[in-house]
DNA sequence: GTGAAAGCGCTAACAT
DNA sequence: ATGTTAGCGCTTTCAC
């Protein structure tokens, strides 16, 4: 800038002033400091600026902490979250923790160091305590998949319960009794609600609850792969399955294949999947929104950077049934 | 800093020793720096830091413009560059652009008026004239997917000649001759090498060039479906087909199985798709390694960043065939 | 081993 | 309408 200055002979003040559009600046000076920016292939320092601007307060960025950002779900909310921030002129800085809570908290302060100017996150860890001292300070926090612990904060989550009672309810439509749940485990606030909402739907269908076993356990792919396979070849298969993460229905969605059964079983899968339209049959599931879970997550956090001084609230997103075929089958024995 | 000074009595530059756990500090100073840090939640700001530490010239972070961070291919790029670099205490600072030239002009000049330590391009652009004087003034680049035009510099790329040709050799041993070559249009190096791969593959075969049209001009998912559709439906209907897109190879599943025809046409795509074990049957694809272009990228960029001088170089990574069903039908008429 | 002073690139506040 | 000065939070340089 000072090179800038001196090259078209004005002060630094009025380089600054064309740089920023600011008013009061002459037509002769204003393309003077252009023609020099120009020439010299000068961009402005935006960390120089923001470090005076609001005495060192903000940086025009927000980080956004996450498992994994190669999780198209996680993609798809940070590229809403990306949307909103850049109509505001912000970047978005994101980082993955593989749920390790040393990563996490070490990726939030790698941020903090950077001064972002509030935080998203999308984690499962548990102990968010250590965020406290930096809310109160000053950072905004929003938290995208679940509800804080430890921390006031606000929140932007898909209707589990609802979308699970949705699911539910589709199957018990069909004429479904003998239906399971399927979950991975540990216990998380979504999972929790998934299986509040099944077993409300379960109860208000009227079909008894010795019918409808709850698989809340599972580890993985694999494991809810294998446990499929061990209820289905049982003495009272289930007629029709609710599974209630992707990673379960995927590990179902193989089950079923392996032993044939992907036509007589049905099966709902909440979270979708891509390509579920093209598998045999077509993969019925409660959509998600992770793109509108972005933005309205970085709205939030923009309300509260511009002085919202309410109560810590939860947004809300709806689920969309989507039906394919696998949850409009029937039962077949 | 200066507060935790004043608390812990010392000098402002101790408490910079502490932080930046410089040498020649006593137990003592240190301890009570660190007691002073930990009251008053102090992170030391990272942008102040780097702003002194090299002349501004350095931000410790580095930008990667994509098309759409949404993207899962272009997701698990990001996850690779991101990889590599927080092990170097580096942010990665993503924009999407949407493939719109302007956008991602703008984003290259927000990045750098953050004074990004580097940039990694993903994105179809052509002109990156804009780029040149930038590149130039020292700013390492690092182009993903294509080779840069306009500019010298480092790129990493999938071995797009040798998958394709892998694809279509594997269909002629299948015994295929009609083979109809399916891609996307405007002309782009990506697409050019697939064709090529594919042509000198047929050629080495020895089957005529007549009996394996090609088509390159294909617009979205719905014309692939559409065009494809017209093909099979034509009076010598190819018995294969290769797919030199993700987008296309899904409008062709689509166009297959709504002819019912998925099981009498092979078909092989370029590049993976999620769950495409699942189909019926299973489709066989070229998978690319998009994490692995990732960490090559970063890489290349931060050798650059250290100081490495060699003429730009292009870093080409092997593709794998995954059979899974549908390359592996022989001809059916 | 410790600290004072200068300055990174920029902008706020106050001249002129 | 333009320029000067001080200082954002930190590190560098150099003195003690």
């Amino acid at each position: 800038m000072k090179d800038v200055a001196a090259l078209s002979g004005v002060s630094i003040k009025s380089v600054s002033r064309v740089v920023n559009n600011e008013p009061h600046v002459s037509e002769d000076i204003e393309s003077r400091v252009r023609g020099a920016i120009d020439q010299l292939g000068f961009h402005p320092d935006a960390r120089a600026g923001s470090l005076r601007r609001s005495g060192g307060v903000k940086s025009e960025a927000i980080g956004f902490v996450v498992s994994s950002i190669a999780n198209p779900f996680a993609a798809a909310i940070n590229r809403g979250v990306e949307k909103v921030a850049t109509e505001r002129g912000m970047a978005v800085v994101a980082s993955s923790t593989d749920d390790d809570p040393d990563r996490e908290e070490s990726a939030v302060y790698a941020l903090l160091r950077r001064r972002v100017d509030g935080l998203i996150l999308a984690t499962v860890c548990n102990s968010h305590g250590y965020l406290l001292s930096e809310h109160q300070y000053g950072t905004p926090l929003v938290f995208v998949g679940r509800e804080p612990s430890g921390v006031e904060a606000d929140a932007v989550v898909s209707d589990y319960a609802v979308g699970a009672g949705a699911a539910t309810k589709h199957l018990v439509q069909q004429g479904h009794r003998r239906i399971v749940f399927l979950g991975i485990g540990p216990d998380s606030q979504s999972a929790r609600e998934c299986q509040g909402g099944f077993r409300s739907a379960i109860r208000q269908s009227g079909v008894p609850a010795s019918e409808t076993p709850l698989i809340t356990d599972l580890h993985d792919e694999h494991d809810a792969e294998r446990r499929t396979i061990r209820l289905l070849t049982s003495h009272s298969p289930p007629t029709a399955i609710f599974s209630s993460q992707s990673v379960v229905t995927v590990g179902a969605l193989r089950a079923l294949q392996q032993l044939g059964l992907q036509h007589p079983v049905a099966l709902v899968g909440f979270d979708d999947l891509p390509l579920a339209d093209l598998t045999d049959p077509g993969v019925t599931v409660i959509a998600q929104h992770p793109y509108s879970i972005g933005t309205q997550a970085a709205t939030r956090l923009f309300a509260r950077m511009d002085g919202d001084n309410e109560s810590a609230q939860t947004v809300v997103i709806p689920t969309t049934l989507i039906p394919r075929g696998s949850g409009e089958i029937p039962p077949q024995f």
